[in-house]
DNA sequence: AACACTTCTTAATCTAGGTTAAGTGTTTCC
DNA sequence: GGAAACACTTAACCTAGATTAAGAAGTGTT
């Protein structure tokens, strides 16, 4: 019924009262695609749980050149963890890439939630320990595999999001142009 | 005194009846440079925080390629994070760079560590929290910068650690061939 | 001291992937 | 509904970094 309950669920149990709580401190939005959330310097003050669409984050590296560093579907957190956790200027874009609705958790409710439910603090330490395995998977991906094996593990990970992602965002993510990966797509069509 | 203890207090406050449980749940060990603690396809069933000495971690992949994914020294953890947090089988190798003293965390006492002294889960969720943006830094910068910026980068985030690496472990961490490494610093020297 | 073993360097050659540029759909939005 | 903006493709050319190979210099072991 409510998707961040279950989320919970799968980590720590919950009293019916402690669970009323936790809403109590997250806020519903509705957001349009293109409507970007966070811009770099600003201060990450909200992460962001997808109810419904898809949002991403990346980054502009000083060639103007956009990196891609995570898609966020239904059940997904978002947020730019450098700048949330230090509450200092970050570098991350976040953006809708298809129309949203998203619940709202401040940094400030979040340190509040630790202290009223402090069981929230094991869910997102978990949550966490889970963020950094697959980020150091991904690191060991790229400095292993040629793009085409990545693309394939690509593919495999997120076989739902790559028919709702435009190319040019899925070739960010794995690490190579859009020219590079329209030429790679095609190779592989051949085979 | 004890550097662990003083680790600890940068993030959370313990009592003294605390802090020597904490001690109790751990173990010293010496090892030898080139002593293999994990490897790939071992369930890591410890934690390693160094005291003095260096270690390291990497994975080989299936050219036979060695990947660095981190470096520990005195005041840091290392630990294949996939097979300990999960208890299954890795794909990295921990090894000891220079003569080693650590101390060992068991998972089981981790966990019973938690229920003991419930600061130490927030203890290491802002070590697992600080972990995952330096990852995601990294994961930035590599698909954002030329060798010869990461280099640079690497240099200035680790100067004490430079001098004590073999420059193919640092080839290898920034994501470079051994040979490409020699000469790009080849050139680096002219300038 | 001589052996093997590993690290580092240099240099020639090669290639995965980048760059530039031009052309073709497809959205978007006044 | 038409112009601008965007997404994707194709192709020629370019380059950062890989590969191969061979020698030099250091390290450790008996």
């Amino acid at each position: 019924m409510n998707l961040l309950l279950e989320n919970i669920a799968k980590h720590v149990s919950l009293s019916s009262e402690e669970q009323e709580r936790v809403l109590a401190f997250t806020e519903t939005q509705h957001y349009k695609a293109k409507t970007i959330l966070l811009k770099e310097g600003q201060v990450c003050t909200h992460s962001f749980f997808v109810l419904k669409g898809i949002l991403r984050s990346y980054n502009i590296d000083e060639n103007g050149v956009e990196h891609v560093v995570s898609f966020a579907c239904p059940g997904w957190w978002i947020a730019d963890m450098y700048s949330f956790l230090s509450q200092r200027p970050g570098q991350l874009y976040i953006e809708v890439n298809e129309d949203a609705e998203v619940l709202i958790l401040s940094k400030e409710n979040q340190e509040k939630l630790y202290l009223e439910v402090p069981k929230m603090e094991r869910f997102f330490r978990i949550l966490i320990e889970n963020s950094l395995v697959a980020n150091q998977q991904r690191l060991i991906d790229n400095m292993s595999f040629t793009a085409e094996a990545r693309y394939d593990k690509f593919t495999k990970k997120y076989a739902e999001l790559v028919h709702c992602l435009p190319q040019k965002q899925i070739a960010s993510y794995i690490g190579v142009t859009p020219e590079f990966f329209s030429k790679m797509k095609a190779r592989l069509l051949k085979k």
